[in-house]
Parts: structure tokens; C-alpha cells; sequence
DNA sequence: TTGCTCCTCACGTCACGTGAGGTGGC
DNA sequence: TTGCTCCTCACGTCACGTGAGGTGGC
């Protein structure tokens, strides 16, 4: 047995505002179960309240209505706790992002940054397989894993490597957040690729080179730098950025990343 | 020394999108040290890029960019110091607040809610020292904590208290999420008041009740019980909301909130 | 010289909030 | 009957993103 409540009635059920609640049915994410056809009034029904509740919640941690829907809406069970646990861990990880941001934050903000040490490099021309995609900024890690494991999947035990996980970024990249990104390991010797992989000849080139410990977010610090060491010594170039990938052979969890940035020449 | 900078350059440097640089010149937050007044091409100096790492970090934990510009502009170092400080403590209570909302997410999909009991209370006519305010619902936590913290100064060392601090919320306050909030404090004899302090009569009435254990973000649990509860015996009658902020005896910190829902009559 | 970078409008997006102006329900 | 609740436009907000259409720099 549900009882019928008034839209004003209903808002201070769930704490949603009556404007939110209009919005919810012009959108179709929360209708009513009755809309008098003579005045537009809206009825909502007393069992409507938790899922009201559970909207609110997902409103709290600024999920966009339109995958609320898509969650409310699952058809399955399991597919609809799948949407839900999916978006929790997303929002975890983003807990944890934000803390690593004020901590970063903080830190600039004392000047306790040393100045980094930049060093030139001139890199052969090596072959690859790689996987080039149009990348959008936010989904570049994910996006990055993923095809670096496809292409130690095309390695296979095969030992053919001879550099590290590696990384081209197009200008568009940065300049309008979305753009070409190649991935890509080098290799001695020419091996069968499939799917998305592809050989590829990197032609060779100098760069000035800086080695970046800690989380991706960060590297900014790294660009700016470079970005700056080369504009003062007038030695910028076009081409794309290159960035390896580096593991510590003593510790495997310890990780960094190496930025290079093209430039005319080693002086 | 600083060396000019295109747009492209400089987006490179700070991972700011070139649309966004245009944006944050448009709005004055940083605009180029120099701009060609034939071409319009802006010229950024290599020691803005610090700053754009600043805002780059700010923007990622949401601080808009008004707010943004008052904490660089501040003159005086302390002065920026105190603000900066302030939107992290602010922050930071929001990963918590973001942390307890998934908990209370799970706890609601996993639908382990044990139905609430409700209870019937008629209230008589209380005398009460007041702050009545137009209250924005996202401040209504501290709002409530410093007008009870000064009714409490007013109360002083004399003891007349007879009830629990309290608060009345008006039907436009859920609504439009905006609307009068009155603080108070129950009495038994009248006393001089002072500042936005008030003397007010609540009158006589009749209620459904609730108790809460647990955040105010989760207040919603109960009102849905209650409404659902006076809506299905068709109890319902005007009247603003009352709620009362109670204090174990035995342990200080326990608190827990009984809301009353104002109902015709007790059955 | 070519194409690449950069420019300025003008409009779109998302989740509502803000009035204006008006009608039905108790 | 009165005022209170509810209604529907239409437009605003915030921080950019999305083209369109065009010009300067190497």
C-alpha cells in the first residue's frame, strides 16, 4: 500500500529541493506515478522515497543523472550492483587523487621544490610495435595500461625488447586535451603483430631529459621545467614528447618516468 | 631572465588546456605579460608557470576560479596563507563527508535498514531564548553550531535551561532548500537577551517522532520513516519541523538527533 | 609559398537556480 | 474567500568545449 504525496510533501521526505525534483522528471530520472492531467500536479508514491534517497547519495558524490539512470535502470540485479561498485572504486580512487592533490598543493606552496636536474640525450632511431589512439586527457592512464599490456601480450616470451614501455604525445594532446598518443616498446628484431599493434620506425632524435618520481598528476613539474631549460637556451623544436617508463630493478614497485623534449641539437 | 611563450608552449609546460588559458586571460585570473596588439597572440613568461601549477592543482580540487583569484591576489603573504589553509581544512572535511556517503551508499543498496520506530510525543507550550535566520542549506551545519553556541553564552551560568538545544526548520527551507531556521533553547524563566538572541513562545503541539544516530547527511532516513509513517495514517498537518540535538549523560560524545514531525492529534 | 598556429565570436553543456506570471486546492 | 501550493516557460550560472571562419608567422 503506497500513499500519494505532494511534490512539497515528497521533498522534505528525501531533502531533495522541489526544483531538483522537477528537474529529475523533465529528465525522466525520477517521474512521479502521477501527474493530474487538469493541473500538472505531481503525486509521487511513499516507495518512491528510498529510491529518492538513493539518487541523493549518488547526487553527493557527483554522478552525472545520466549514469544514475543507467544504474537505476539495470535491468539486472548483478548488472545494476556491477554499475554501482564500479562507480564507488572510481569515486575511492578519486579520494585518494584529491588527498595526493592538497598534499602536492601544499608543497608547492612552502617552495620546497629543489630544482630538477635536466641532462641532454640523443636517441637512435629504433623499431617498435606500438598502438596509436586518439586519447582523451582523463582516460590516458587507463588507457596507457591497457596497451602496454597488449603489447607485452604481442612480445609474447619472445626477447626481442631493447628499451623501455615508452610513450609519444602529440602536440594536440596537451593543447586541446584530446589527441594522438602512440605507445609503444622498442624492439631488436621485426615479430607478427595483431589487432591494434603495429610495427613502427622512430627516427632519431635529441631531447633534454628529466626523470620524474611520483604520480602522473604531477608531472607538470617535470614539463615545466624541461619546458622552461629549453625555451632559455633557444633549443626548441617541433616533434612529440617522448616519455619512458622506467621500473627499479631492485624494488619493482618503484616506478618513474623519464620526459623527453625534443630539441635542434645537443649542444 | 624570462623568455616568451606561446600559447601552445605554455600549455605544454602546465597542462592547462589552450582553451582554458584563453578562458583564464578572458576572466583576469592569468593573463599573458604581453599580448602583439596587431596579431592578439599572447606571450606568456616562463616564470608564470609556477602559477599555473598552482592553479592547475586548485582547479583539480574544484576551487573556482573567483576564489582562486582571491587567494592569489592577496596582498599580504599571511593574509593568502590563511585562505589557502581555510579551502584545504575545507577539503579535507570534504573527503571525509565523500567517504561517509559511500559508506552510507552501500549500507543503503545492501538494503540492511531495520524499519524505524516512530513514537508519538505531544509537546506543551515552551518558552525559549531563539536566533531565527534565513539559513542556506548547505551552511546549516555551522549556522546551527554557533547561533546554539550563543544561546548558550546568553544563557550564561544561570540555570534555567528545561530542554534540549533545538531547532524549528520551515517548509520553504526543504524546498527551496533556502528558509527560516529558528535556534532555541527551552526556558523556564524569563531573561535579558541580548545580540540576535530572542525571547519566543512555541506553542502546544503534536508529533511524530524520531530518533537519529549518526551524520546529518543521513537525516534523510529519518524523515522519510516519519513522513511515510504520517502519511499512511493520514496524519499529516502544517506546522514547521522540530529537532532536538541531544547529548548522552553518560558519554559526551554520543549524540543523536530526535526529529518531530508535526501530525493533527495523537491517536 | 604552404600549412600550421593562433585569433575571435557565438553557441553548447550540465544540473539545477531564479524570477515572472499564472492557476488550482483546502 | 484568501493565501498557499503548485504549475510552466525563459533565462542565468559556471568553467570551459565546440565548431566556424579567418589571419599571421616560419
Amino acid at each position: 500500500m503506497s500513499v500519494l504525496l505532494s511534490i512539497g510533501e515528497f521533498s522534505q521526505m528525501t531533502h531533495l529541493s522541489v526544483k531538483a525534483l522537477r528537474h529529475y522528471d523533465d529528465v525522466g530520472l525520477l517521474p512521479p506515478v502521477e501527474v493530474d492531467p487538469a493541473t500538472g500536479y505531481r503525486r509521487y508514491a511513499t516507495d518512491q522515497v528510498p529510491v529518492a534517497h538513493v539518487i541523493r547519495r549518488f547526487r553527493d558524490l557527483d554522478m552525472p543523472l545520466e549514469q544514475i539512470r543507467t544504474v537505476l535502470d539495470a535491468r539486472d540485479v548483478a548488472d545494476r550492483d556491477r554499475a554501482i561498485v564500479a562507480h564507488l572504486e572510481h569515486m575511492e580512487e578519486n579520494l585518494e587523487r584529491t588527498q595526493a592533490t592538497v598534499a602536492s598543493l601544499r608543497a608547492l606552496l612552502e617552495g620546497s621544490a629543489a630544482p630538477l636536474p635536466v641532462e641532454y640525450r640523443s636517441i637512435e632511431a629504433i623499431r617498435a610495435v606500438a598502438i596509436r589512439d586518439e586519447v582523451d586527457w582523463d582516460g590516458t592512464e587507463a588507457w596507457l595500461t591497457s596497451a602496454l599490456d597488449d603489447l607485452q601480450r604481442v612480445l609474447g616470451g619472445v626477447d626481442v625488447r631493447c628499451g623501455p614501455d615508452s610513450a609519444l604525445y602529440s602536440a594536440d594532446y596537451f593543447h586541446a586535451h584530446e589527441g594522438v598518443v602512440v605507445a609503444f616498446v622498442p624492439i631488436r628484431d621485426e615479430i607478427p603483430v595483431s589487432g591494434r599493434a603495429e610495427l613502427i620506425e622512430i627516427p632519431a632524435a635529441d631531447f633534454a631529459v628529466l626523470e620524474h618520481r611520483g604520480a602522473f598528476s604531477e608531472l607538470d613539474q617535470a614539463y615545466g621545467a624541461l619546458g622552461t631549460f629549453v625555451a632559455e637556451r633557444v633549443l626548441g623544436t617541433d616533434g612529440a614528447i617522448r616519455e619512458h617508463y622506467l621500473t627499479s630493478v631492485d624494488d619493482p614497485d618503484e616506478t618513474w618516468t623519464e620526459v623527453c623534449w625534443p630539441i635542434r641539437r645537443v649542444p
